[in-house]
DNA sequence: TATCAAAAAGCAACAAGGTTGCAAAAATGA
DNA sequence: TCATTTTTGCAACCTTGTTGCTTTTTGATA
């Protein structure tokens, strides 16, 4: 019994959905499967693509938005008005977004990328201004296109 | 005749869409004028709230893409879907925008404001990718914020 | 495994945001 | 003033995102 009671609490643990007290619905894995499979980031259009006419776009809305409060994955602002998401590395919870990386917009392949390993730096802002939260975008060539085309 | 032709390109030279090789309406007066009269940036729809119903929709959006395409205004980035725009204080020009500036949007009172004053930090990026430009979005409160209410 | 309450998905209808083609109006330069 | 070019307004359309409600699915329990 408590043997059995450990080997599903394991299972639990794996899955990012039970991890975050979500139920597990065909959509939820589906979306969650779709933002493992990618390098970089999505936006509700291109998931509508990928998953085909399999779920409804109410659907899918309410998923991102889900795994946004959840923390499973993060909003990265765009200029282009198309909010893209990607999955949280960091451990992020409900109310609780906090990455300290470095969003990049390649302007070749048009794909943007979460640069996991960098840091944004410590800026100087002038008095009575308070920082909480800060997100940098960079747009250049990414490490893919510069390597492929020389 | 010399000195009346040298009255007209100074006025010409004031008035910024001549200035950019633009004709005169009345739109783009009125645009032009509300951008100068805020201290924050504007979205579309501020700026048919604010302009009221003295212009289309339309001319509206075909106004703010050609300030952009002369660098007038510059866009910027948000994860709320609604693009923000504001005046280039910089030498900007047609395929030339250039700011070094950080943006920071204001949790409080929801305005965000170009700091002009500030410069864009140096960022350390992993091999392989290629930075042309760079968009730093802050969020925090801002010094009205911050002074007003303690 | 069958049952049940709660949660999520699907559907329809709607609202907001944005685009396009075209005819009327306004701006520019001669 | 006139002719040419540019811009505007309008209508129609498309895309994106939201809301209320019903049906289906989930996870827990007996
Ligand atoms: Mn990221
Ligand atoms: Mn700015
Ligand atoms: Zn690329
Ligand atoms: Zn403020």
């Amino acid at each position: 019994m408590a043997g059995k009671k450990q080997i599903e609490s394991a299972v639990s643990a794996q899955d990012p959905l039970k991890q975050k007290g979500l139920s597990v619905t065909d959509s939820r894995r589906k979306i969650l499967q779709l933002f493992m499979q990618q390098k970089g980031a999505l936006s509700h259009g291109d998931i509508e693509k990928k998953a085909g006419a399999t779920f409804d776009r109410v659907t899918i809305y309410r998923t991102l938005q889900t795994f946004l409060d959840k923390g499973i994955i993060h909003a990265i602002p765009s200029a282009n008005n198309a909010i893209l998401y990607a999955l949280c590395h960091e451990q992020c919870g409900p109310d609780h977004h906090d990455h300290q990386h470095i969003h990049f917009i390649c302007s070749r392949c048009k794909h943007t990328f979460c640069l996991d390993h960098s840091v944004t730096p410590d800026l100087h802002l002038p008095k009575g201004y308070q920082a909480q939260d800060i997100d940098v975008l960079v747009k250049g060539v990414c490490k893919r296109c510069n390597t492929t085309s020389k």
